[in-house]
DNA sequence: CTAAATTTGTGCGTATGTATA
DNA sequence: GTATACATACGCACAAATTTA
């Protein structure tokens, strides 16, 4: 008798406070009535609003900010389209969205290779190997990190620019010609390890992908991967269904 | 003074967490202690290893059982390659992901184009389209909803074998040529009309991905979408990078 | 078959901390 | 300093699902 799911109290207000949203009667920008105006409303305690404020801000919905109220999100998605038009960055899409971007590296170290990384690039285990990160930010919060590993040779022959250019571009520029770009695309929490760079509790939505750059051969050249705000971006990428690419 | 982060209980232990599920201390398919167990050994209140829980059930990490206890998910993802070989269907990802696939139509509907569809079809709104739905299982447990969009003489061309294929093996079968596969990424909440088909709350985190495909012209030819669990799909792309495709 | 025990899940009332106006 | 509002945390009660006696 799993059929009749009785309904919830806190998923009721969040389904009302998700339609009102939905239809404008919150809108964009608005701030929301207060928790005990909410809780007088609906007739509930203050835990069940709580519950279900709590949803609709991991669902990407709202922002609460203490002291002064809880606000529905502004929508506008970063729109990024990948293997587009290597002379349109990230920043450009940021920029379309009505946001100011802006870059900043991470950091650019030395390091050996892992188990997972290993794989991926096809070197042995614990070979030396470079890693570049970047955060992109939209109106200076950030909004999705950007790791590549290089071998060394490449490494260096990139590194001067890479604080300052995006990586499609640069590769254009310095005519490295990658054949064949894979991308993954998953949905995950954000790791603790991250958690710092975006000013985010672990946990929130993330969406990821990893990158396997590789030359006509197949042999990986540069391998990368993104971990973006899932409430902020779109990704999209062009199939041309041109005879099978196996 | 937003540095000065201190830590929060819940935070506390739902780190501790889930560093023991990712060092395998709680492997996969293991019971966690109970509530009562972790309120001792945490010396917390219920409603704060409550709280902890609810955000690695969240995050895809666990599943509570009334009765029985909480449990670490199995991780095994799903691995569907898009326009990959048209040979090889979602069917025979999921099998390859350790799992009976299964395939279940929800509906061959008539409607009237919305805004939405209607933009995204290049027809006038409130034009009489037919509407295909199916949901794919994974051991009996639905995983993803795709839904189909088509001009009536394409709906009727593909009807009888809709219930029973999967799209892409299907055009090609019928030898309906797409030149282009435009798809948009994104990371949504599980909507409320949604739910019900995957038996899960609503605000779940869900993959989306919009299609459109299009003839060389580029004019829209079948619309989709695939709403998928989050914590149980990776997509991959393939993207050549033979001259600027624009 | 029934009853008790265990365990998760929902919900209330209350107190305290912290950021903002 | 004061008022407001969100955020965290505690103790308690009860409902629902499962196992065990």
């Amino acid at each position: 008798m799993r059929n009749t799911r009785r309904s919830f109290l806190y998923h009721d207000v969040a389904t009302a406070l998700r339609s009102r949203i939905a239809r404008g009667t919150y809108p964009p920008g608005e701030r929301l009535p207060s928790l005990s105006e909410l809780m007088e409303e609906f007739e509930v305690s203050a835990i069940t609003v709580r519950r279900a404020l709590t949803e609709l801000t991991y669902e990407g919905l709202i922002r609460g900010h203490q002291g002064l109220g809880v606000f529905v999100k502004e929508k506008p998605r970063i729109h990024r389209v990948l293997a587009g038009d290597p002379d349109r960055s990230i920043g450009d899409e940021i920029a379309r969205a009505g946001f100011t971007p802006r870059l900043e590296e991470v950091g650019f170290n030395e390091l050996e290779a892992d188990d997972d990384v290993a794989a991926r690039l096809r070197v042995p285990r614990g070979s030396r190997l470079f890693m570049h990160q970047k955060l992109t930010f939209a109106n200076d919060e950030p909004v999705a990190l950007h790791s590549w590993w290089f071998r060394p040779r490449l490494a260096k022959q990139l590194r001067t620019d890479l604080s300052e250019q995006f990586i499609f571009p640069l590769l254009k520029k310095r005519k490295i010609d990658v054949e064949n770009l894979r991308c993954e695309f998953s949905s995950t929490a954000l790791r603790e390890e991250h958690a710092a760079h975006f000013g985010q509790p672990a946990g929130s939505p993330m969406m990821r992908i990893d990158y396997t750059m590789t030359t006509k051969a197949g042999a990986p050249v540069i391998i990368g991967q993104t971990v973006a705000r899932a409430d902020r971006f779109t990704f999209e990428v062009n199939l041309s269904q041109r005879r099978g690419r196996r």
